[in-house]
DNA sequence: CCATCTTATATCCAACTAACGTATTAGTTA
DNA sequence: TAACTAATACGTTAGTTGGATATAAGATGG
């Protein structure tokens, strides 16, 4: 019996032209914060199916296209060429997911500076800011609000996908470089820690947070100091080059 | 120019027949424990790409079928249907990966018991095993060795497939419960810690080891004790219900 | 020019956690 | 019953974290 199955499968591996093949797209979770809020960037729905409904902005794998290379040419036509850090998430690939013909989605998480999410505001009016409501993350699937406060359904899975992609973050965020990706180039320890704790949905320690970043060894202090305000300045920080890592894709 | 790219892109959207369409593929990286090192389930090649070399079982997605599905039906027909803990890992997708056609492929890690390994070896008697040198795990890609210490090329992509799987399950082994896949439903502390010395490619310390694994309160002590043995017999664990953790795909 | 405000930065200590070495216990075998 | 092996328990030490406090630096207003 193992012998006839493989032999099928065989067939089917050499001549899978045959065979009906399920479209392949990319979705991108554009993500930065708003107001200490992670805010992602959604596209109104205007037709069947789940018309109304907000989606993540996506589009279909060209046959000559590498996934990563979908992703960010998606990043370029959706969001005007916002600079973003593009990191795959999960593939998404339900029979049912997209009503109307099987579609398999890779989905993409595009960290944006505040900076970048501007421009992307600014050079895609159509895309719609949505804050997450952090305690959604855990459960499976994330509630997602304008800033009026008003509900913003998510269309297909992308609730499921938004969820993961917060959940991925805050799980990686402490022993990895992502969180850099929401800051500029230079950024005080203040900030730093303003954005970890606006994806954890938590407050934290001031001074272990300080010494715990410092010790990790990716932190250059500049000399240089911020301007503009009404109190002491806090020093500069910029992201060091750590030759030592280079984890590749997927961790 | 925004305006005309979203007008092609939403026409693709809406058409995507009409455009070629990538095959999508799953591959196992079926992944056992023999002799107390990290060995997977491989098939050798016959004929042209990459003749003679080593490659993971696979196959392709059906146009009416889930990701998780086709992989489980891989599972059935390559592995003679041994029970195995299946988790995706990565979707790749790089344009030249396969020379004959475009195929995008969507890994998933695949963990047997000692039990399931020795199944499939038995029903599929053309998987061969091979050992994965701990050490090349780090780096982006695996060296694999047959059991009389021969080199087993690997086909495509498939060093790099492999070398994140077991790069994912070391991350993963100290907070999740996925170690607990390679092990029979009952246990000894000696052999939990046996998996993780081996996936890690480390010695641990016993009694740190002991209390941080009962601390997690994952265990449930039987209080039966194994036999056979000649000298004291160690207390047998199970895998505990945990309700709180439903943890869902991709973490 | 000085007092005062705010926030950054540095220091200190208590509490907790994790690691390691060592002692003890409980079986099996001779 | 003694010797052996490995499981289990204990205790000490080192390292890490959280909280509070003290100091420093610049801005502002009198």
């Amino acid at each position: 019996m193992s012998q006839a199955e493989s032999e099928a499968a065989f067939l089917a591996r050499y001549d899978p032209a045959d065979y009906a093949r399920p479209a392949v797209a990319v979705d991108l979770v554009l993500l930065g914060l708003s107001g200490g809020r992670p805010t992602i960037l959604l596209l109104k729905r205007d037709r069947h199916p789940h018309a109304g409904r907000h989606a993540l902005p996506g589009g279909f794998v060209g046959i000559d296209e590498a996934l990563d290379d979908a992703a960010a040419r998606v990043l370029r036509e959706k969001a005007g060429g916002a600079r973003a850090h593009l990191e795959q998430l999960y593939t998404f690939g339900a029979v049912e997911r997209d009503p109307r013909m099987r579609i398999i989605t890779v989905a993409y998480l595009a960290l944006l500076t505040e900076a970048a999410f501007a421009e992307a505001r600014a050079r895609a009016p159509a895309l719609l800011p949505g804050t997450v409501a952090a305690a959604s993350v855990e459960a499976g699937s994330v509630t997602v609000h304008a800033a009026d406060g008003a509900a913003l359904p998510l269309a297909f899975d992308h609730a499921e996908i938004v969820a993961l992609a917060i959940r991925r973050l805050r799980g990686k965020l402490d022993y990895s470089e992502v969180g850099f990706a929401l800051l500029p180039e230079l950024f005080t320890l203040r900030q730093l820690q303003d954005v970890h704790e606006a994806i954890l949905g938590t407050t934290l320690n001031k001074p272990a947070f300080r010494r715990r970043m410092l010790d990790r060894g990716w932190l250059d202090p500049t000399g240089r100091f911020e301007t503009g305000t009404s109190y002491r300045p806090a020093e500069l920080y910029r992201l060091g080059r750590t030759p030592s890592q280079t984890p590749a894709q997927g961790d």
